[in-house]
DNA sequence: AATCCACAGGAAGCCCGGGAAC
DNA sequence: GTTCCCGGGCTTCCTGTGGATT
């Protein structure tokens, strides 16, 4: 490497080096880490550790369903119990049990999940071909042939019976009569309380042996939470009275999220750290909840499918051209004029119907239907995120060049 | 009270790509 | 090669509906 291209690089290195240090450990800070200590969990962690302990006794402990929002701790407490569990038994001399954690939010399907749980106990299974049942009972036959207790850690449930019901849940509820030797024990997990009415009351029953509830952090729990963090993570002096308090307060807001909590020091560390502060103040919060916010929309609008930005750009030129309150039917006729433009087949109103509900969910954009009386029944849509935001996003767009007139209002 | 708008949203089924098994 | 299966995106066809208007 020569000099001239090595110097500036040098120079950033060299600044970041000599500007003051706040963060001890970033890993710590991230929502993934389980630490040693969980604070406010203690009743959770007892009920969960004694039915599991049934496991150290060669028992096959119930099965069990964790309700609570994101970020009040299920998946943390969860992994936290198993993991001493394993240690316990390799202490005494057991067989620790298999564990296999499915988060159900990215592993969706019924084929997936039995494909996912083959993989976990070292069978391996083409991601997509066979018949649903053979899995199973790949999984049923290998599972068997040892005399192991497996824990199966089913996170976000209610994904997964929402997209494709709840057959393979009732499978692995019914799976200990299909085994000789080896049992199986269920650990659910689900951040929707009324996921429950979704299933088939046998499934219920046997899921949910013991259902344990995990309310929100209150905001002096959140702040606690952080206090440990922090003393993990970050360097004593490096943070300004009251900003754990703000964290806390902003995450308490949103349904007690610890999670959002942890992004918000975290990313305030990380802002302070970049400008050569010596101190994390309460304005680098500030500034942290408005980046979080902004990136998770702009990688969300980034993300999306050519067709659902379509509908979203319909929805942003409808909004600038009426002054009225935009309804599907506005939307679909504006979304028609884009696709001739772009010579792109549009597709039918159902599918858009579909996806403007997509958008809703992801809360780019709000929809309610709504009952005009004798002028029908429709969508009502607004946008949530501002105007000037996604106008940037199709601006960046190359496919868009040709549209970008639409949207000189 | 009856009507009727402008859709909502369920059900079924098509088509496609990816991949396995025969 | 052929034949099967799966999941995702999509269309077609359909029945349902809240409330202003008649």
């Amino acid at each position: 490497m020569n000099d001239d291209s090595a110097k500036p690089l040098d120079k950033i290195f060299e600044q970041f080096l000599a500007s003051p240090k706040i963060i001890k450990n970033r890993d710590v800070l991230r929502p993934t880490y389980v630490p040693e200590h969980l604070p406010h969990r203690d009743e959770q962690i007892k009920k969960i550790a004694m039915i599991l302990a049934a496991a150290l006794k060669g028992g096959t402990p119930s099965n069990l369903l964790l309700y609570g929002k994101t970020g009040t701790g299920k998946t943390a407490v969860a992994k936290y119990v198993l993991k001493h569990l394993k240690q316990k038994s390799v202490e005494t001399g057991l067989d620790p049990p298999l564990i296999s954690y499915i988060n159900c939010g990215i592993v969706d399907t019924n084929y997936r999940v039995l494909a996912q749980l083959n993989k976990s106990i070292g069978v391996e299974v083409p991601f997509t071909g066979l018949p649903t049942d053979e899995v199973y009972h790949r999984f049923v036959e290998a599972l068997d042939t040892n005399s192991k207790l497996m824990i199966i850690v089913l996170d976000e449930v209610d994904m997964l019976v929402k997209k494709s019901g709840d057959s393979i849940l009732y499978d692995l509820t019914r799976i200990n009569s299909n085994l000789e030797n080896a049992r199986v024990s269920i650990i659910g997990i689900s951040n929707d309380l009324k996921f429950k009415e979704y299933l088939d009351p046998r499934v219920l029953s046997s899921l949910s042996e013991e259902e344990i509830v995990f309310p929100p952090y209150t905001a002096n729990e959140l702040k606690d939470i952080l206090t440990e963090r922090a003393k993990l993570g970050i360097y004593e002096n490096a943070i300004a009275p009251g900003v754990i308090n703000l964290c806390a307060a902003y995450a308490a807001r949103e349904h007690g999220d610890a999670r959002r909590a942890l992004d918000l020091l975290r990313v305030a560390a990380e802002l302070a750290e970049r400008e050569g502060a010596s101190q994390i103040t309460e304005r680098h919060v500030k500034e942290a909840k408005i980046q979080i916010e902004a990136d998770v929309v702009t990688e969300t609008i980034k993300g999306l499918p050519l067709q659902s930005k379509l509908v979203l750009y319909a929805i942003y030129i409808s909004h600038a051209r009426s002054t009225t309150a935009v309804m599907t039917g506005d939307v679909y006729a504006i979304y028609t004029e884009l696709c001739k433009e772009l010579h792109i087949e549009p597709l039918t109103q159902r599918r858009i119907s579909d996806l403007i509900n997509e958008l809703d969910m992801l809360g780019i954009v709000n929809a309610r239907v709504i009952s005009k009386g004798r002028y029908g029944r429709s969508k009502r849509i607004k946008l949530a995120v501002s105007r000037k935001l996604i106008r940037n996003l199709l601006e960046d767009d190359p496919r868009f060049q040709k549209i970008s007139k639409f949207l000189s209002d």
